[in-house]
DNA sequence: ACCTATTCATAAGC
DNA sequence: TGCTTATGAATAGGT
């Protein structure tokens, strides 16, 4: 591309090829990067080269879970998974850790909005520290389920409440699915409108019973139709 | 890259996002197919859409062979692989990934407590929500490490103005000076009683002007002794 | 979807 | 592998 036009063919100069080898997978990994982030999306690249080195780039830090997500979008049938081993049993829950884990992180940074960490400096850093240590205690003491962002799930929930696990593999997949859904804006917002509509019908309906010191509130006009408030 | 440089970070406007996505998409899966052809190398290339649309792109014609190949790759090439599959090992990896859930729950419950969806209204979800969007990625491409640990604090009151409620220049003040104190268990507890007895008296004083939405919770029990409720 | 003005990526050469 | 530069490619903003 530059200093002469090349031809779309294999290099054969093995030192060329080499070089540009080089040159063309860091631009490949660069332009995939970009494009995850300027555009909300996760990519994965798997590059082989013909000696067999692997290079690769995961935008959300975890291949295998591309990979299977990438399966699961194109083959409907993964029943066949007799490979069910152990240690593939665990790397499944690793694998649902971090996408939890990815979860909570982006509705941390949801919460802390446009406090953008590169741009904060170590006093704001810490004050942020300092922020999640009331916090743990508050909500600790209240007891209160304020993750469940799904009405849908009551298995999530109830993974919070107890810090998680041991969880079947059937609940962890449905917990997986669930925070799939959460990814999106629209589960995000739903979600929001389904705990929204809870705590009506709840406030609606129960006393407080003293060891729930919730007031629910609602701050959405509910619309015509649909039961969602967006 | 043309007509004004763009910034690393999500394009906000969905019609420039997804037009975008869809440009350097196609940029994307072109470069990989060239550094295929001219470097002899097979690569496998997997976007999803945030939509969960998938484009994939392998040029052996077979993706899931790619992904086989990965996989062994990934498992047998490092030597210590089989020390890396161990048992121990990963349960302590899910050990920490369990940590480091708990840590992000805490954060989370944190501002969902004091910040609690309820007491929003549309517009001040959906502003959160875009800025969610904008640190995920943000912090994914920087991959910094944003939880701070350590705790001492003057910007905590700005924090507070920025990200979490409606609070008086009176009220940061308290919550300032109380942070000093939170490096130590009883000093965390001992601010966060504070805080939520300035919530108590400001509720019992101040009724809601119709604008501000925000509306206290008292969620701990109040001890016999000390004016505290741990 | 098509058009440029620009920025970016990179082939050569060291 | 790293740097430099001339040049071809990719693409942001408009239409």
């Amino acid at each position: 591309m530059a200093r002469g036009k090349v031809q779309m063919r294999r290099i054969e100069n093995p030192v060329h090829r080499q070089v540009t080898f080089c040159k063309r997978r860091m631009g490949l990994l660069k332009k995939a990067k970009e494009l995850s982030v300027l555009c909300d999306a996760d990519i994965g690249v798997m590059v082989f080269s013909p000696h067999g080195k692997v290079y690769e780039l995961a935008t959300n830090g975890n291949m295998q879970g591309l990979i299977e997500r990438y399966k699961g979008s194109n083959t409907e049938a993964h029943g066949e998974s007799s490979e069910q081993n152990k240690p593939e049993v665990i790397q499944q829950e690793v694998l649902l850790l971090r996408q939890e884990i990815d979860l909570l992180q982006k509705g941390l940074r949801y919460m802390y909005g446009e406090n953008d960490i590169n741009h904060m400096n170590l006093n704001e850093l810490q004050a942020l520290e300092s922020n999640l240590e009331i916090w743990v205690h508050n909500i600790r003491y209240t007891k209160v389920s304020y993750i469940s962002y799904s009405a849908q799930t009551k298995i999530f929930s109830e993974m919070i409440i107890f810090n998680i696990l041991p969880l079947s593999a059937e609940q962890m997949q449905i917990i997986s699915r669930e925070i799939e859904m959460l990814k999106t804006k629209e589960g995000i917002l739903k979600a929001a409108n389904d705990i929204l509509q809870e705590r009506i019908i709840e406030q609606s309906g129960i006393l407080d019973t003293g060891s729930n010191m919730m007031m629910p509130q609602f701050p959405f006009q509910r619309t015509m139709e649909g039961g969602y408030y967006f």
